[in-house]
DNA sequence: ACAGTCATGGCACGTCGTGTCATCACTATG
DNA sequence: CATAGTGATGACACGACGTGCCATGACTGT
C-alpha cells in the first residue's frame, strides 16, 4: 500500500536503506511529470523522504542524479582493453570488442528505463551537455587504453573517438527502434556503415 | 537602407560602445588570473564598467561569454554545404571542404587568443561540457546539410560526426603545436590518419 | 521640440550548491 | 550492559547564479 510505504518512510526516515535509489527514482519520475527545470531539489527529496542537503551528498549536482553508476565506466573500459589480446590492432579491437563491451555496460537496465531516461535528457540541453561529457570521459579512457597497447597518440585518439561515436549513434538507433535488433547487432550494423562510408574512394 | 543598419551597429551602447566585447575581454582575463569558478559575474561587470544584470542580457549564462560568435556556426555550415557541388559524396565533401570551412570559421581570431581561451576551457569541466555542446550543434547542422544533399539518415549522421571529430582533434593538435603546420594542413593530416585507421583490414 | 526605441541600471526573488555543526542509529569493545 | 566510535542524515546560514520587472537616459526619427 502506498499509504504504508509513505508512513514508514516518513516515520523511520533517518537511515532507511536505499536513499540513493529512492532519490534516482523520485527525480526521474518528477522530471517526466513536470520537466527538469521545473523540478526543484526540495521536491525530489520530499518525495524520497529526505532533505535537500542529503541530495547533494549523493550527487554532485541536480543533473548527476540521471547518470548514477556511470562513473565506473572508464575503469571498466580500461579493464576490458587490458584483458583483450594484445595482438589486436585498434580497428580490430573495436570491431570485435565494442558490441560485447556495450552489452556489459548496459546490462541490468531495462529498455523502458533507458527510454524514459533518454526522453528527459533529450528535452533539456543542460542534460545533453552532461551526457556528452560522460561519453567524453569514456573516450579518454579508451584513448589511454589504446596507448597502453602501444598505439601512437593520434591513432589512439582517433580510434577512441570512432568507438564512442559509433556506440552513441548505435544506441540512439537502438532506442529509436525500441530495442528491436538488439544492441550488439545494431552496433555491428553501425560499424559496417562507418566502414562503408570511410572506405568510399574519392575520385 | 544600408545607412540605417550601419548607424544602428555603430551605436552599440548607452555610455560606451562595445559593451559585449569589453565583457568578453574582462571575463577571459579574470578567468586566466584567478580561475573560472573563483570569478564572479559582478567582478567581470565591474571590470567592464557595467552591471550584473547587463551581463546576462548579452550572455545566457556565465560560460557563454567564452563562446560568443559561435551561434552563427550552424547556419554558416548550412550555407557552406548548400553551395558545394551536389555531385560530391559525403566523404569527398569532407575531404575537400573541411579545411577551407574551418579556415573560414577560425579567421579573425588570433592564435594567442585561441590558446588562452583553450587554457581556460581545459581547466574547467563545466566549460568543456559547453564546448562539447557547441560541437554537437555543429554536427547537427552538418547532418542536416548531408540529408539535404540526399544522403540517407545513418550515413549523414556518421559523416557529420566524423567531420566534427576530425575537426576537433585537428584543432587540438594544431594548438598543441602553436599553429606551426597551419590548420588546413593539420586537418588534412588528421583526415589522412583517419582514413588509414578505418581502412585497416581486419584479418 | 517631441515621442518612440532600446540598452542599461537597479531591485527583488527563487534556486543551486557548499560549509558547518548537531543528531541519531548502528557497531565494536570492554 | 555500558560506552565510545563511525557514518549517514538533519538543520541552518550563506554566496553565487540567473530571471522578472520596472525605471532611466541617450539616441533616433518626425
Amino acid at each position: 500500500m502506498t499509504w504504508r510505504v509513505i508512513t514508514r518512510i516518513s516515520r523511520m526516515g533517518r537511515w532507511q536503506p536505499g536513499a540513493r535509489e529512492r532519490l534516482e527514482q523520485a527525480a526521474l519520475d518528477l522530471f517526466l511529470e513536470q520537466g527538469f527545470t521545473e523540478t526543484t531539489v526540495p521536491q525530489i527529496t520530499a518525495r524520497a523522504g529526505l532533505t535537500t542537503r542529503t541530495f547533494f551528498r549523493h550527487f554532485a549536482d541536480k543533473r548527476e542524479v540521471l547518470f548514477a553508476g556511470e562513473e565506473s565506466v572508464p575503469e571498466r573500459v580500461a579493464r576490458f582493453m587490458a584483458e583483450a589480446p594484445p595482438s589486436l590492432g585498434p580497428m580490430e579491437l573495436i570491431t570485435k570488442g565494442l558490441a560485447p563491451a556495450a552489452a556489459e555496460i548496459f546490462e541490468g537496465r531495462s529498455l523502458d528505463y533507458l527510454l524514459r531516461r533518454r526522453a528527459v535528457i533529450d528535452a533539456e540541453p543542460a542534460l545533453r551537455e552532461r551526457e556528452l561529457r560522460k561519453f567524453s570521459l569514456m573516450s579518454e579512457a579508451l584513448e589511454q587504453g589504446f596507448r597502453d597497447r602501444g598505439v601512437d597518440h593520434l591513432t589512439a585518439r582517433l580510434a577512441a573517438e570512432i568507438a564512442v561515436t559509433t556506440l552513441r549513434i548505435a544506441v540512439t538507433r537502438w532506442l529509436d527502434q525500441h530495442g528491436d535488433p538488439d544492441l550488439p547487432a545494431t552496433i555491428n550494423q553501425t560499424l559496417a556503415a562507418m566502414r562503408h562510408l570511410t572506405n568510399t574512394p574519392s575520385p
